[in-house]
DNA sequence: GCTAGAGTGAAACAACCGTTTCATCGCGTG
DNA sequence: CACGCGATGAAACGGTTGTTTCACTCTAGC
């Protein structure tokens, strides 16, 4: 990748023509490697001085030089897999690769394992405004937890992250109890508090699900629905990953559900954005 | 393989000079797919107008025409993974075979684009405590980082997720300073304050990693390593699965380094998990 | 408000490309 | 041996390409 090196090393130098040129062929290489200054140009939006003038800028001689550059990172890509992962793992197989492997794995094993329709009910009760939806999860899972629910936030209103002292939280259960959605989220060695509190909602009437390691932790008998994932790793803590993408499927199938319910709301946090002028494509 | 049939249909007709183009293009296609009838000529040790000939015997206007249709068929194997599998929608695929698709192919490419080497130094920063590691990050990717910061807290100290208000971040980037390892997250549609936040730190000669979207990224060209990650998705919100899989390389490979310093924070973990009673493995 | 300078695209230009033409070669047939 | 004919490459020919020039626009700084 000896264009995005380049790219990377004179970002702050370029002009915001040049900038929309390497983000053009960034996105689709193939433009480049097959194409003519003219076709970049009109692709970017630029005049062809002006594509000539960035590969000049980058270290190359010209266009074409730029072009063999990218013609050359290409033909590596397109030699036959099996080559490619030969000799990446030549030899030895390094961590990076079993995490690779690991990860990817956790990806699909969780989401192959979801009993078809199982999420479907799940996604009902997360898309109906009636029902407000509180997350529990263990401190290994936290970080998803928040992942989660912030996502879900800018769908619909009601989504609660349950955290804080005991106190705070049981008051919260008390309150909202039997119209409530609980996500509750916790791997093995489950956390004490954890389960009291689902008891407790349970016990008011909640309608939990459940996401953990396995179809006998204790989260799972107490819930309506119970997702496993896989959080294998080539490291001594859990990976979430899995985790995250079972959520993500969630947030996904509620969008699509709620798809005009969620532009409002999109829509308003998008203009807050702009108002407050907290956001750019470029830094500058 | 348009080619491949064309060329299997007409076998029969071709003279010796044809024949020996259609084996150097079918051991080379790069050469049809980059080069110009000169170059393919040569290679075949023949005319160029024998290679034009060539190309209207298989059916096609010109070379030209044959050009792009070997250019059609080599796009499609080096578009990204991502992509190809975005508009693979063929018919009635379900939102969640396409979101699984989706995810295994954020966190592999993600992974894959890990430039050898690039992956070490950060390792290697990570690792030393004599460092304070300050994690930054957008409210999009949020969840991850305190996923992040979680796992690595527990096998060294002086981790921290800066977030709160900006007095509190410029206080802490301003007394920290050069000794800081930074890492900072966040996709397109940068946050100012981010940048800004940034910008203080490099100034004041702190060390910086980016996760971001893009080598373009203005983190990216204000970080000492930049690290690109795929947050594709089947809904209207990035991913972030890609991202996390990225920063658990990381805690993965800094608990292999510190194996033995790791050890005696774990073992005091959990000892204070023990005394307090507050896991189970049954739920009893 | 004016100026210097950077940024940019239209147009001119020379080089190269794909295509076509045409003379030559090789070879079987009458 | 002459002849016809398919095969072939050198060279000519438009067309297109990458490159360069130049005039215009916009903006920062005085």
């Amino acid at each position: 990748m000896d264009l995005e090196q380049r790219l990377r090393e004179r970002a702050d130098v370029l002009t915001p023509s040049e900038r929309r040129i390497g983000e053009t062929i960034l996105a689709n290489s193939q433009l480049v490697a097959f194409g003519t200054v003219a076709d970049v140009a009109e692709a970017a939006r630029v005049g062809t001085a002006t594509v000539v003038r960035f590969a000049v800028k980058l270290g190359f001689d010209g266009y074409s030089q730029l072009q063999a550059s990218v013609q050359r990172d290409v033909s590596g890509q397109l030699r036959p897999a099996v080559e490619r992962i030969r000799d990446q793992r030549s030899g030895d197989e390094t961590l990076a690769t079993r995490h690779a492997d690991v990860e990817a794995a956790n990806v699909r094993s969780t989401l192959d394992a979801i009993r078809v329709g199982d999420d479907r009910a799940v996604v009902d009760r997360l898309s109906d405004e009636r029902f407000p939806v509180l997350v529990l999860s263990g401190v290994a899972s936290r970080g998803v937890a928040m992942q989660f629910v912030g996502d879900l936030e800018q769908l619909r209103p009601g989504v609660r992250l349950l955290d804080g002292n005991q106190v705070d939280i049981v008051r919260t259960l008390a309150l909202v109890g039997a119209e409530a959605t609980l996500v509750v989220l916790d791997l093995r060695r489950y956390e004490r508090w954890l389960i009291d509190a689902m008891e407790l909602a349970r016990a008011r009437g909640a309608w939990a699900v459940a996401v953990t390691d396995n179809v006998l932790s204790p989260l799972a008998s107490m819930a309506e629905h119970a997702f496993v994932v896989s959080a294998a790793s080539a490291g001594p803590f859990d990976s979430h990953v899995g985790t995250l993408a079972l959520l993500n499927l969630f947030v996904v199938e509620v969008a699509a559900r709620r798809r005009d319910g969620a532009v409002t709301r999109l829509d308003a946090i998008e203009a807050a954005w702009v108002a407050a002028d907290a956001l750019t494509d470029d830094g500058k």
